[in-house]
Order: structure tokens, then sequence, then C-alpha cells
DNA sequence: AGCCAGGTTGCGG
DNA sequence: CCGCAACATGGC
């Protein structure tokens, strides 16, 4: 962690209700960031390597052009966190989540980088993920010091092919990026305009890229058009949202019973009982496959 | 060794 | 609208 660059600190008194860095790091909605020594995290913002700690009191940023604004701006610190969770229904499920993991916050992402992620997201574990991402990054990228790399620049990725990027390891998802990039290249798709859209007709227009459907898009509105009330439903929100509500099949429905049980932070709620999910059965079957080991 | 993964597409009903 | 197969790949 070099230590000749800027340093900010947000205090944690300052933000708009609890913050856990680690969890909001690790919950699966970004795959930038790495965990270091002595509980400094290092990732990208803006095309800027980023060193982040969480300290007792106070949120500990270092970067090489760093204000507390983007800090702020980044991990939402202006969400009213405490009032979010009280606008959720009574949910022991979703209250237990909270207890575990309060604090996490959505991140606000940078549109392009957010839907190129979730492209390569489709169908595939959060590790593979990754380093997908990493792989794009590196090869893409521009280097923008300390050894890190930015986002590769729609123009630059849309030069790329299919081969070049099948190399990479993103398989059937290569052409899927590649649409992504030359529609935003070439202006058919433009993610500053869509910021301003409501969410369905952004949505919409993000659905018309090759890869990315219902929840690819949802993804992108929660996670970089703040969108708070966009539930993506991937596999695991399948299944919470089946067990309370079995009857309903389709995405729409499913996705649409989320907003109305959890209000306009429904995508919220969905970060943390997608993250529970995903913890607790892991742990479940860690103990069944040891279980099952320790038989043999 | 299989199973499964922050799904989407194109097809036939 | 629905269900269904195909899709590529690697971590666990």
């Amino acid at each position: 962690m070099p230590n000749e660059l800027a340093e900010v600190r947000i205090a944690l008194s300052s933000t708009a209700g609890p913050f856990d860095l680690a969890s909001t790091l690790t919950c699966g909605q970004v795959f930038r960031w790495h965990s270091g020594e002595d509980g400094w995290w290092q990732g990208v913002i803006q095309d800027r390597a980023v060193w982040v700690r969480q300290e007792a009191d106070a949120l500990v940023g270092r970067s090489n052009l760093s204000e507390k604004g983007s800090l702020r701006r980044y991990f939402r610190l202006d969400d009213d966190l405490e009032a979010i969770y009280r606008s959720f229904p009574r949910d022991p499920r979703l209250a237990a989540a909270i207890a575990r993991y309060r604090g996490l916050r959505l991140i606000r992402q940078d549109p392009w980088d957010c839907a190129v992620s979730f492209v390569c997201a489709t169908f595939c574990h959060v590790p593979r993920i990754r380093r997908m991402v990493d792989a794009l990054c590196q090869s893409y990228g521009d280097a923008i010091g300390w050894e890190q790399f930015g986002s590769p620049r729609p123009e630059r990725l849309a030069g790329a092919t299919e081969s070049e990027l099948r190399a990479l390891g993103l398989g059937y998802r290569a052409l899927n990026v590649l649409d992504l990039a030359r529609r935003v290249e070439d202006g058919r798709l433009d993610l500053d305009e869509l910021r301003k859209k409501p969410y369905q007709e952004a949505a919409a227009k993000l659905r018309e890229v090759r890869g990315i459907g219902h929840k690819v898009a949802d993804c992108v509105a929660l996670f970089s058009l703040d969108h708070l009330s966009a539930v993506p439903v991937d596999v695991w929100m399948e299944r919470v949202l089946k067990a309370r509500a079995p009857r309903l099949g389709s995405y729409n429905e499913l996705a649409d019973f989320a907003r109305v049980e959890f209000g306009p932070f429904a995508g919220y709620a969905q970060q943390y009982l997608f993250h529970q999910a995903r913890m607790e059965t892991g742990e479940r079957e860690l103990c069944r496959t040891s279980e099952r080991r320790c038989k043999l």
C-alpha cells in the first residue's frame, strides 16, 4: 500500500446510519476490490487506484486524486440506512440479514463498468466473474499507476475481436460484451442519457443489448442508475422469493412481488437477502460435504 | 467427477 | 405469454 498517496478520512459519525465496508465490498455487487494486509482493500474508482480501510470511527481512503466527495458518493454514505431499514416490512429473514450484515450499502458504480461486469456475470460464479473483469481491465484498460488498470474504454473494447475475448475466458459472453461496447461506442446506447430516464425506460433500453435480459438490466439499474426499487432476480433471489410466494413463476411476477413487498428500497432488501442466501447456503453445503468427508 | 453458477436467447407451443 | 434446450467455463 503506497504511503505517498493522499489520505482522506470520513468520520463514521458523519454518515447517514451504519457502514460496513467488508460486507459492502463482498456482497456480490462489485468485482474489482481485493483485500490486502491490515484491513486495506484495493480497488479502482473512476480510473484512480484507491485503497480503503474501515477503522473504529472512520472510513479511510488513499488515492492519487482523492476527495471525500467521491467516496461518499461511491459508497452512498448519504443514504439514510436506518430509515431504509425502517421502511421494510417485518420479516424474520430480512431482519436476520440486516442484523448480521448491518451497514452493508449499495455502491454507486459507473454504469459502463457495471454493465460490462454483469454481462460477464451471466451464468457463472462470483470468483470467475472477478477473474474475467480483472482480465478485461489488464488487457484493455489503461495503466493508472501502482500496477493497477482502469476499466477498458468502450472504444478500445469495441475494437477487440471475439476470439481475443474468448481467450480471456469469457466464453459465449464474448459476443455480448462486444455488442455492448459497440453500442456505447457508436452512440446507440448513451449511458449518460440513461441516467436521466425512469426505471422502466432505462431497463428496456439496456435490454436491447445482446446478453442483457431482465436480470442484468436490473443490476445496472440498481447498482449504477440509482433505481433503488429495482430487484435483480437471479437463482438465489428466485429461491428466496418462491419460498414466500410459491405460486409466482416469471421474472416480472417475482420482481414485482418483491417491489410490492419491500417498497421503494426493495433493491436494498434484495441485496441483504441475496447475500444472506449465498452465505448461509454456502456454509450449509460446506458443512454437509465436510460431514460426508468425515464419514468416509 | 460432477454439479452449479448474480441468465439469455431462440425456438415451439 | 409459457416452457425448454443450448450455451462455455471453471471453482469447489
